[in-house]
DNA sequence: GCCTTGCATCGAAGTTTGTCAATGTGTGGC
DNA sequence: GCCACACATTGACAAACTTCGATGCAAGGC
């Protein structure tokens, strides 16, 4: 799974599915879905806009438990689930652990999601 | 719930949260994720996407349950999420129900995306 | 070598979600 | 009035999710 930002920034250069008349076909609408699902929960996307804001752009686990009220299996967890989704990418510094959000992944996804609206156009 | 879109649309247009140095605060975290958690399922992306492709952009549930190969109940069922989420809309006009993507929903979900990605830059 | 520190993984408990069959509700045609 | 049709709601069940405490693992400092 940990390509599916990938997959899905592919998709959004192709842009538009293959033969079903406009709408999604059910592998592009899956991998879509799995990057919603990450974003599906409060405290994710709490995690990646602190990410996002934080100094540099990048953050530990241990800048992140704080501000979200969570235990650290936990935020560990769900920063497991947005690095697998393509949202975020882990760089091991030493003990550290700094997640960053990944280059053009929120573009794309918005990208994706303009061009199904787009549709409605066709 | 219905009015979630009408929030968090208002938040895009106020854009970037008050306090928290351009991290979204708890409130606005949980509005965007209640959204991205309609979305979250391949079941419900496939719906949105086909309800955008069909012609006049709207559907029935009739003209959705043989695309998706689900029971009546089911797609009534993820009908019922997406439009509490404000991302569709639902018109009654004698015996059937017509769902359509909610006016400028998806661009506003997009452009709330956009901004998180634009606070890294802040 | 040993202890501390930062993070991941495991196992478990409680909650939520997706799906269906069965049933309810409202509209239109006869 | 009655029947057929389109859709919503209910109840039930399995699967998945969120969270935690406990434990494991690797890197650095002494």
């Amino acid at each position: 799974m940990a390509q599916s930002l990938g997959i899905f920034v592919s998709d959004a250069a192709a842009c538009c599915s293959p033969i079903s008349g406009g709408a999604l076909d059910a592998g592009a609408a899956g991998r879509l879905a799995t990057v919603f699902k990450a974003l599906g929960d409060p405290t994710r996307v709490r995690l990646v806009s602190l990410i996002a804001a934080s100094d540099g752009g990048e953050a530990c686990i241990c800048d992140l438990t704080v501000p979200v009220g969570l235990s650290q299996p936990t935020v560990s967890h769900h920063m497991k689930l947005l690095v697998d989704a393509g949202l975020v990418t882990r760089e091991q510094r030493g003990k550290w652990a700094y997640y960053a959000v990944a280059p053009g992944a929120l573009d794309a996804l918005a990208s994706m999601v303009t061009s199904v609206a787009a549709a409605r156009l066709s």
